[in-house]
Formats: structure tokens, C-alpha cells, sequence
DNA sequence: GTAGGACTTCAAGTACGCTTGAAGTCAAGG
DNA sequence: CCTTGACTTCAAGCGTACTTGAAGTCCTAC
């Protein structure tokens, strides 16, 4: 039933440390202390399903703490984390359209014949502007999750 | 023809600050020099075009430099950079997959009727295995690109 | 001659999700 | 008693793609 973090972490398939950040960060409640070392309960497995299970779903940390937040104090009941995953789903089909346009980009510069590079800068000329280039379009990253691919 | 690091900037739709840095990872090649400033000639702009490309279709910056070096000193013309394109293509596609888990996951966690937070735990538990939980793969991050989002 | 604006370099900061290292603590086993 | 192993804390590091800030240089215009 009580488990140290060690087995914890086993169980969960995280590294200990993982499962102290989360501590740190607020996804996971301070566990009891035996003579300093934390001792954790199956709660504390569940947890870290549910948080494996939004990470699956593409939330951050950060968001996965808002939806926990909105667990506790809520409205209606489970309105609040039903706002994010709805805004999340919205989020990842644009996410989906932005995967689809690498894919045709990617086939597009296979099947051109580029062979020297500085030929290829002067055929994007003519189209420059479907890249938005020059357009000077302002990073606004609030896809937060994708933004190593942005 | 000839500009400096604010008009090349201004034209690409790029930080005069993304310029220097892409000169300092070995992308853009090191301008001539009038009194200590950068000077730009059309080619340069070609070359921050193509670069854009890449960016919109996945490549990172270090990858980008190695589609770069694959032109130069190439076997056939065109094999290497071809070579990466498809891998590319790969990673992308698994990406979509990827994608495509997040929105079953939030179409799946919209439809069942959660209110209580540590309830969906128990409710993950029986099918844990389907997360890959508890099977502590060992993080390959051979998806460069797509970091951000694992 | 001097103010302004655009440029220069270099170091450090940003966000995210952890990991790694150093140094120390604790209980059990030989 | 002393080693071993698992734990503890805290600080710093990693990788990506830049941005920001400080301090200095340079040309032009007034």
C-alpha cells in the first residue's frame, strides 16, 4: 500500500526525480514523511496516470496543474477542465493542419529537382509571399505545447 | 543590391538578432564588411528564404545546416539533402500519428463524465498498460524537431 | 560639435521538463 | 561498527532558437 518513491517510480515508469519535480511544481500533493524519506499511497499511482494521461493529450505541466486546479474549485462541476481540453482539442487540430502543410512542403521538395542551393533561394522569390515572408507576422506562441516545432 | 543587417531583416521578415545568429551556427555564410557592419548582398536574402522553407517543413536549425552541407560536398547532387528530406517525411508523418492519439484522448476524455479528480485515476488504472505506463521506455528522442510536444 | 539612429560584441536570460552532481542522512545487514 | 543502498536537498546543466541588455562604435544631419 505505501510505497517510497522508488517504487513509486518504478510503477509509474518515471524517473524519481521526475516524481520530485512534479512535487516541486505542484502536480503532485506533498506525500507523508517517514523520518524524512516521502512515502506515497496509490493515490499518489493515480495521480501520476492522470498526469501521464493529459501528457498523452498534449497539456504541459503548467496546464495540467490548471485543470487540477479546476478540479478543486469548480463551478458546475468539471466545467473548467472541460473549457481546456475543449481549447486543447482546438489547439492540436490546428497543430494537425500545421503537420499537414510540413508534409506537402516536404513531398513538394522532393519532387523538385534542386540540385545547388542558392538556385533553389531564387525559385522561392517568385512565392515568397506564401511563406509569409516579409510579412513580419509576430510570434505569438500560444500554442504553448508545440512550440519546439513552431 | 547591397544592404545592411536592418534592410536584409526588414525584408525577410526576420530580428536583425535571428540574422546574427544564424551566422553564428554556420547558416547564413559571413557577410563583407563595411566599417564593422555586415554587408548583405540578394543572396543572402535567397538563402534566409530557403531557410524559411525548411523551417516551415520541420527541419531544425542544426538540421538545416547539414541539408546545407549536404549541397556542397555531395556524391551524385542532390542525394544527401534527399536522403534527409525523406527522413524527414518519416518523422512527420509519425508525428501525425502522434497528433491524431492526442485528439482520440481528448475526444475520449470529453465524452466520459468525470467530476472527481482522483476517481479518473482509479478509472486509469485498469487499463493502464495502453499508456505504455509502468513499461519505462527509455526516452529516445530520435524526433528531434518535435521535442516541445513528447 | 553634437545628437540620433543603426550598427557592433558579448554575456546572460527565456521557456520547458526534467536530469545530474555534490554532499549529506538514514536504516538495515554483516 | 561500518558499509551499502536508497533516500534527502539544492544548484546547476541541457537543448532549441532566439531575445535582451549593456557598453561601445560609426555615420549623418542639424
Amino acid at each position: 500500500m505505501e510505497m517510497t518513491i522508488g517504487k513509486l517510480a518504478e510503477r509509474a515508469g518515471l524517473a524519481a526525480s521526475a516524481i520530485r519535480y512534479y512535487e516541486e511544481v505542484g502536480l503532485l500533493p506533498p506525500p507523508a514523511r517517514a523520518s524524512g524519506r516521502r512515502v506515497f499511497g496509490e493515490q499518489a499511482l493515480d495521480r501520476l496516470l492522470v498526469i501521464a494521461f493529459a501528457k498523452e493529450a498534449g497539456f504541459s505541466l503548467r496546464e495540467i496543474r490548471q485543470l487540477f486546479d479546476g478540479f478543486a474549485s469548480d463551478t458546475p462541476a468539471g466545467t473548467r477542465w472541460r473549457k481546456l481540453a475543449t481549447a486543447k482539442l482546438v489547439e492540436v487540430e490546428a497543430l494537425a493542419a500545421r503537420i499537414d502543410t510540413m508534409k506537402h512542403l516536404l513531398r513538394e521538395a522532393l519532387r523538385c529537382g534542386c540540385v545547388e542551393l542558392d538556385a533553389c533561394g531564387k525559385l522561392f522569390r517568385a512565392r515568397a509571399g506564401r511563406l509569409g515572408l516579409g510579412a513580419r507576422r509576430k510570434q505569438r506562441r500560444s500554442v504553448e505545447f508545440a512550440k519546439g516545432m513552431l
